[in-house]
DNA sequence: CTCATTTCTTTACATATGTAAATGCATGCG
DNA sequence: CGCATGCATTTACATATGTAAAGAAATGAG
């Protein structure tokens, strides 16, 4: 139903009946099965997308070939990388599915066609510029300022469930620590 | 010289004179004396300020009383809360002058008058906004995948000169190590 | 210039957390 | 069913880094 895309940006910022229909003729069904990737590392991204249902992690890899989660995406959510989009430059940090997703994607170009003059779509544009903004500032604080414990703990709270729908080592690698002191931290919860 | 604040905006983004002439109404000159605040924690964020001469943080306190800087901002440059800015709840990110520092201030809800269906400056404003989100996702980056000493390089490439001009356990904080690690780092490299 | 204050470095020690490897457990396929 | 695979946990050990305290160096005020 593209009726959740809809919802979902008229809740970001209430739009008008034109800009709604405009926006929703950009966007087409799509489906990612778990482990296929929305955008990978070295290309240029072109498209973003509406996750609909399902998890994706965004996640950036280190010259030694290690990972650290730096999002995890949980419908409803958009996704695509924000950074690469905007800067024009390569990506970095690549997503792909944890589970089966349907997505409904646009190509980035389109929107940048649409908010062309048109100040109802810039400001959409600006609104979610600064929604990522604040989330990407909230995690910082947090993985600079808190323990991986109170990290594990919000993590509970702003993904409800998750743990039961993905492994544990990427939870470990969203929280920066290993497998082996997310298990230390969990059993010290559980004694 | 409110030219350079015109040159700074300009620059970002090229804007028209009616524009250009509309912001430079709104900034009044200003000064910070070293130590001074243009932002504490737990006020609502009023202003945005170019920062014409100096360097400013922005940092978190938490509840033990431990600081993080989570940001220099050397001049030229724009400071003021940003997230406090947008999301219009209590400021957690304080900012306060680390040498003495000449500025340009604004209150942000005449930015936001004038962006009231105002494309140009609409535009502007999402502009800054995602340079913000491109710092700060750079930022996270470095801190989980770098190792201090990596962070340390990066930073004296970024902010030529800062050392001289701060005090190290400032530097530190920003690296999110203590002043001692940091020490042992810079030992190691004069070696 | 001199003294007081601030800042930086160094040392000793405690501790958190990573790595590597072994074990146990669950899931699903043939 | 029973084996193979992937995942989580646990242990032992190594190491990085924090804390606290002391001393050295730099800075600034009078």
């Amino acid at each position: 139903m593209m009726n959740n895309l809809i919802a979902f940006f008229n809740n970001t910022i209430p739009l008008s009946e034109k800009v709604l229909s405009l926006m929703s003729e950009v966007f087409v069904f799509d489906e990612l099965k778990k482990g296929e990737y929305f955008i990978r590392k070295g290309q240029f991204a072109k498209e973003i997308a509406f996750l609909e249902t399902g998890i994706v992690r965004a996640f950036y890899v280190n010259s030694d070939g290690k990972e650290y989660n730096k999002t995890f995406f949980s419908a409803p959510s958009i996704i695509g990388s924000y950074a690469s989009l905007i800067s024009k430059q390569k990506n970095t940090v690549a997503q792909q599915a944890l589970t089966n997703c349907q997505i409904w994607k646009a190509p980035f170009y389109k929107i940048e066609e649409l908010s062309e003059g048109n100040y109802e779509i810039e400001r959409l544009r600006r609104i979610i510029a600064e929604n990522y903004f604040l989330s990407n500032e909230k995690k910082e604080i947090e993985m600079a300022m808190l323990d991986a414990d109170e990290r594990y703990s919000i993590l509970q709270k702003e993904y409800p469930g998750i743990e039961l729908k993905i492994p544990q080592y990427h939870i470990a690698s969203y929280l920066g620590i290993s497998p082996t002191q997310l298990s230390r931290i969990r059993n010290k919860i559980a004694r």
